[in-house]
DNA sequence: CATTTCATGTAATCGGTTACATGATTAG
DNA sequence: CTAATCATGTAACCGATTACATGAAATG
């Protein structure tokens, strides 16, 4: 009765197969040495996760047949698996989700512009600035109200948090404007004024 | 053989016990309705956890007698719970750690004025302050040296890591500057008013 | 030849999610 | 009286952590 479902974690494989075909090894690499690590690593998690994936159709797994190379499988997306990440890619941003952290939500953003292109992309952080210039006043005021009466290095807390969201406003807006920037070149538009 | 071990949802729960003796519905609220809601809610996460920190002697119930009142379970913490929490307070702060993320750390640093006293908060600081010397300019090199290669997402993804550990350090700046005020003005005032 | 690195797994355990269950008390 | 809220649980499921296992190819 219940949907299976994929896991965060099936999803970062799901969307680095999708960049490029990998065997499991590379991936579990990409995990150990990249920022990516947060979302697990080491075998016991990855193998099982990809076997789901497999099982599930999502992505299919062909052993390597080089002459003098170790055996070792490459999976690849299938469309179905394309699918599923494009769905996930695109559900909304909502104010949970931000609550959750952003680990996930950086993820996804990660993986939008090759899968669904830099619209998408831009359209995205859209949705993330109009969420965030809701959330983060809210969050200020409370500080605002509450900080005094509370232990300092609770208000500090929760003052670090505070800055983080504001941080990642301003990096919204960077990275609206460098999409901006980077599709106008690529049309070669001959606009050549742009409004701020 | 293995230590049974506390989760970071146990963790949460036992400093939370030690600030003020509650229920469990209490500490669910101030999970459902702070910022805390990163680790966990929901009944199924909580009680198990507070059972087993009973289990483990950490904390003790005892039931509410009061008269009129619904019967509830007042948690209060003990002494080797006590001596538990102030352990995970004392770990050091590693890389790993802030590679993990932050609510984690934030966490233990919320908890250790209260627990340990203001030196021990200003003390974590400090080496927080350490860690993230030696970790954000390598950071930020190899965003120099590999973003130019990768997708512009991947680029932008990357770089609103650096700008969230920039934005920690001026923090941990910040309030370490508020803590040494702070304890310089208790410790030069001969105690005015300050009670209400 | 021994060690390291490549490459893929498996098993035990444990904690969290989801969803449901149960009563008691207060509010309308 | 009924609905909402208070307050505490329970059970099924599932995925992640930890640690161990295996074997083959490259490296010294």
């Amino acid at each position: 009765m219940k949907a299976p479902g994929t896991s965060v974690l099936g999803y970062a494989l799901l969307g680095l197969i999708h960049q490029k075909s990998s065997s499991g090894y590379n991936l579990r690499k990409i995990f150990a040495e990249t920022a990516m690590g947060s979302f697990s690593s080491s075998p016991g998690a990855i193998y099982p996760a990809l076997e789901r994936l497999l099982n599930r159709g999502l992505i299919e797994g062909k052993v390597e047949e080089g002459s003098g190379l170790r055996r070792r499988r490459i999976y690849r997306i299938t469309r179905s698996g394309s699918e599923e990440l494009k769905q996930w890619l695109s559900q909304p941003v909502t104010r949970d989700e931000i609550l959750r952290g952003m680990a996930e939500l950086m993820l996804r953003f990660a993986f939008t512009e090759q899968a669904l292109g830099a619209g998408e992309a831009i359209n995205f952080l859209r949705k993330l600035r109009v969420e965030l210039e809701a959330y983060v006043p809210s969050l200020r005021q409370y500080l605002r109200h509450n900080g005094a009466r509370m232990p300092l290095s609770g208000m500090l807390a929760l003052d670090s948090g505070v800055r983080n969201y504001e941080t990642l406003q301003r990096w919204v807006e960077y990275a609206i404007e460098t999409y901006q920037t980077s599709l106008a070149i690529k049309n070669r538009l001959p606009k050549k004024s742009k409004k701020h």
